[in-house]
DNA sequence: AAGAAGATTCGCT
DNA sequence: GCGAATCTTCTTA
């Protein structure tokens, strides 16, 4: 990832959700509206979410065209220019700038103008495949949702402590 | 037109 | 550990 504003920054995703089609938790659920469209694009684009009045969420469509689905970036670990995003000054132990899906969103800059924007290519946020190895991936129920709550949709890398949520789940 | 719910975080006890 | 902060979107009248 990163974002060409003041200087380039990386990081590099942690812990995600996975949203199906037909999947009750899942904004697309209710069916195409002006707010979940983006998740309705082809998958590699940024839907992004205003929640609790005061977080944006981050998320990549990943479905084809009409399709709803998405996935939830919920943290990242911050690998270049981590001085340059979003909280630093206020949190600027890189083990919480950007761990729990509302602060990767303040980290990265994300929001509601990144809705819609294609990920893949070039633009002012850049998604792309892991630069060198990764851990072992964890996997535990979502997090925060009432709907769904039991499916094993969230993955992780096990033993990094930029991951989110309580620790019974990060096993 | 009004009300409730929501993929969270932070500060205080 | 608990509750407030804060606002957009969707549902119901």
């Amino acid at each position: 990832m990163r974002k060409g504003k003041p200087r380039r920054i990386l990081a590099r995703i942690v812990e995600t959700e996975a949203y199906l089609p037909g999947d009750a938790a899942a904004h697309s659920f209710i069916g195409e509206t002006a707010r979940n469209r983006s998740l309705f694009l082809d998958r590699g684009h940024a839907y992004v979410y205003f929640c609790y009045g005061m977080h944006f969420m981050l998320n990549t469509s990943a479905e084809s065209h009409g399709v709803g689905a998405g996935v939830l970036f919920r943290a990242a670990e911050p690998l270049k220019g981590a001085e340059w995003m979003g909280g630093a000054g206020s949190a600027p132990d890189k083990r919480k700038i950007a761990s729990g899906p509302g602060r990767l969103a303040r980290a990265l800059h994300v929001g509601k103008r990144l809705d819609g924007v294609d990920l893949t290519g070039a633009g002012p946020l850049w998604l792309a495949a892991a630069l060198g190895p990764t851990g072992p991936v964890g996997t535990s129920v979502r997090i925060g949702i009432t709907k769904e709550a039991h499916r094993p949709l969230r993955f992780f890398e096990r033993g990094n402590p930029v991951v989110s949520g309580p620790r019974r789940l990060n096993q």
